[in-house]
DNA sequence: ACTTGGCACTCTTGCCTCGTGAGTGCCAAA
DNA sequence: TTTGGCACTCACGAGGCAAGAGTGCCAAGT
């Protein structure tokens, strides 16, 4: 096991990085921190820091740097997350308050974010998987025609046309609305397709295939749109470090712009605190030099989905993490509270 | 006025600096085209192009680069709008064709204008301005909170929560809604304040604060929103030039986050062939150098909406024209379609 | 009046060299 | 185990130099 001043050093080196954004040396570190040794000392252990391989020289006879390894292990055992100024708080909570609508609060979040961490901000909208169902409507555009609207207790609001094998009368209309709103308000999304199965049996034989058609649409909205939708925001925060990376930026910013990509970056678990991914611990390559700093949020206990931080792998982890973890509390209030 | 010859030579300027982004001297240009004259004529036409504010020089002893006059005039005299493949047009005719629903086009539109031009892509989502009334929609959700759903022609669909001073009954909220709908359905959103001043009156005199607050709403999300949305894509683009203007990128990401911009950069006449902002033409500053391809589209022979990329200057104005010319004419027959 | 070849001049660019300084590894002594 | 000393390695910036591309101007040709 390491030692605690090795540790001590560790916990040195990334900071210093993170703030120069230069590779350490031993000299440096001796004199920004009081150590109480000598440079010598701090080489004989960074040379075993080297060796474990939490750091690396980026060429011989040059300062160390971190290692995702490293970087690890500092988020791990050596950071404490780095509470908010009761500034930033109260900042945060007037700017989340004055959000009119679903959009807007998760609009307002991503800028948020951008700008309490400087860096690339990610939010997922509250994800269908978890929510139940408000209320279903079904609207008459034209003959052969229905509209399908689902409203979602966390105020989200999908909508989706049907083109019905025969004309629906308004009758007809309403008495599946009827129906179908006794059977999945109140429910979980995950729950409806078994809850109406054999609802298409319950009415004239004539009518069947219309109500299926109506009844698979709304499954497929259910369904298709439990993955979700993402808001982005803060890229020109990337050029912040474009002279290190002139050729890293082109990728990430091709792989922020993939849904499927940043749903995965954000990752499955809605953990209620937050998470740390580093480096290549992101399996997407082209994202190997950054890393990633999530956390669920949720009205109520329940986290519905996710949001975070994407930056380059040397950041400031406990300010990050902090700013992560204030927003994504403040956003679960705001949704609890509408 | 400038010669024949001069323009030619400007032409050749321009295609060679698109093509090559360095600046092009007199000998290269006699070499890769066929003017007919020797370098030094050339050197004579240059001197006189740069008095007239055309071309300039980054430095003494280097070659001609356009300037924003330049391109201008490249644009309106020189060029001519060049014609996608038809494969090309088969391509975007069969993606723009998979288009599930609104939000589905215009995503679509933005990857495939990306993806011709190479550049970033704004598509403006349909104006309510020009829209039409579908259906309106009343649903009581809780009592004293009833959703209000608005349909346009163009298959959008915006929602919003009124908190209503009393409860809602629902013989008020059917007779509400089919008086709303039969004065609005099929009339322009401009239209709707006039034809429903009037309405609180027609009701009894306690449910006059409901109705009211309802339609305060309604009208509310007429206006609101009219001013749009915006969708955004091939950001990634940006870095193929980044290392000539690594400094000019991060406005240019900047700006591109605030809607507003994004708003005035499409320009505000939804003309129905494209036009072009050039550099400074465009009046925000840090998109100085970034010029602005854009056309209005929309469902039959109105413009409903605008789209169109943003890139360098130094652009492929011919091409990225046709790009834009198509991609919005078949935007407009997919959306008439539907 | 235009065009052209020639010529001198200007700058950028790449390349090489070299000195400097930060940083390292190793070793012997405390 | 820590420390000071020492030789060694590289990255980096400055300076010098040659090559090449491009220009402006001028005088001659058409």
């Amino acid at each position: 096991m390491l030692s605690e001043r090795r540790l001590e050093v560790l916990r040195a080196i990334v900071q210093d990085y993170v703030g120069t954004e230069e590779p350490v040396g031993s000299k440096a570190l001796t004199e920004r921190h009081q150590l109480g040794v000598s440079p010598a000392t701090v080489r004989n252990d960074m040379a075993v820091l080297e060796e474990e391989g939490f750091i690396q020289q980026p060429h011989t006879s040059a300062g160390r740097i971190p290692t995702d390894k490293g970087y690890r292990l500092f988020v791990d055992k050596l950071a404490s997350v780095k509470p908010l100024s009761s500034a930033e708080r109260r900042a945060i909570q007037n700017f989340l308050d004055d959000a009119v609508d679903l959009d807007d609060v998760v609009a307002r979040t991503v800028r948020l974010l951008a700008q309490l961490t400087r860096q690339v901000a990610i939010v997922q909208y509250p994800s269908l998987t978890r929510s139940t169902v408000r209320h279903v409507e079904l609207l008459s555009l034209a003959p052969g025609r229905v509209m399908v609207v689902l409203i979602t207790d966390t105020g989200r609001v999908e909508q989706r046309l049907v083109d019905t094998p025969a004309p629906v009368g308004e009758t007809l209309l309403a008495d599946l609305r009827a129906r179908l709103n006794s059977r999945v308000v109140g429910r979980r999304f995950t729950d409806v397709p078994s809850l109406v199965q054999d609802l298409p049996e319950s009415f004239e034989r004539d009518d069947r295939p219309t109500v299926s058609s109506v009844l698979s649409t709304l499954l497929e909205t259910l369904v298709e749109r439990t993955e979700e939708r993402i808001m982005l925001g803060g890229t020109a925060n990337l050029t912040r470090f474009v002279h290190d990376f002139p050729l890293t930026i082109r990728p990430v910013l091709e792989a922020l712009e993939e849904q499927v990509v940043l749903l995965k970056l954000l990752g499955e678990a809605k953990d209620a605190d937050v998470t740390v991914r580093i480096g290549h611990e992101n399996a997407h390559e082209g994202l190997s030099s950054t890393s990633v700093v999530a956390m669920g949020y949720g009205s109520g206990n329940e986290a519905v989905a996710r949001l975070g931080v994407v930056g380059p792998t040397r950041m400031d982890y406990p300010g990050t993490m902090g700013a992560v973890r204030a927003v994504a509390r403040y956003v679960g209030q705001i949704l609890a509270e509408s």
